[in-house]
DNA sequence: ATCTAATGATTAGATATCAAACGCTTTCAT
DNA sequence: ATGAAAGCGTTTGATATCTAATCATTAGAT
């Protein structure tokens, strides 16, 4: 009887999260402002509802993390001269700083989280979590195969 | 260069679990509720603190849950005589039919998350995240295989 | 016997997230 | 040109979770 696979993803998620969102807060952030930052450095953003979209939170949840970044002077927004709708956001100097030493964070704990896993491996799980958000998007939601 | 794999672990969970859960309200219920109730039926309950451990989560979080299923008349809750600092927690026949209705659509979620996956890809998928638990354990946190 | 430490659960306070409502800006049809 | 609809970001209100502090009980030591 095989464990329920929900079950298993989730708790595991939980655990590397955690640890992630730990190894990150010894280097001085988070793990939203590292997805914030990485975001910003290397897609080429449109807009602040992009952003969140890819890095997996909501747009209200988005603009509380700006917030702060603002206030810790780690980005600036501007409004965008050619859409007043849209907001600019930049990494100030003490934000690139810190975003390089997440980024040094960021690298060891992914090699420490592959200890033991062919690239193979990897791949294979890369696979198979592909394929479990495709089971549980909306379209086609039950039909059995 | 392969993606960042506590990422694409993260969103995945993400994404199950809301779906997971989505499923489960449906039918009346949610996920830490269902998490309690079948640790309640399955597991030989010892303890809160064991209960809130089996299912991930906070003691202090697993009060909240257990005070409104217990207003909701979902469980009862009272002192072990045996040793007065524990509280034995049971399901109530409204609890029980709940608990019948959210396992359905467990089994029915269960089999949908696991479209077009042989097996064999189930193993290697628990044997996987078996081991990136492993490899974020407190333990021995960083030496490099 | 009594004092101290450990244990189980609850409560209080803080934080993070989401959904819905809102305000401003742009686009588009007429 | 103007009015309606859509887009972007923020604010508001609710919920879920965590950590730390607290209350009651039990176990252990002297």
């Amino acid at each position: 009887m095989p464990p329920p696979i929900g079950l298993d993803l989730s708790q595991t998620a939980k655990s590397v999260s955690r640890a992630f969102d730990r190894a990150l807060a010894e280097a001085g952030g988070s793990l939203p402002v590292w997805l914030i930052m990485i975001s910003l450095k290397t897609r080429s953003l449109g807009t602040q509802r992009e952003l969140a979209e890819a890095i997996g939170i909501q747009g209200a949840t988005l603009t509380h993390h700006l917030n702060s970044m603002e206030s810790g002077g780690l980005i600036t927004r501007r409004r965008d001269p050619a859409n007043r709708r849209v907001h600019v956001v930049e990494l100030t100097e003490p934000g690139e700083l810190l975003f390089r030493r997440l980024a040094d964070a960021a690298v060891a704990f992914d090699s420490r989280l592959r200890r033991g896993l062919a690239p193979g491996d990897l791949e294979a799980l890369h696979a198979l979590l592909a394929r479990l958000r495709e089971n549980v998007a909306d379209d086609a939601p039950i039909l059995n195969e």
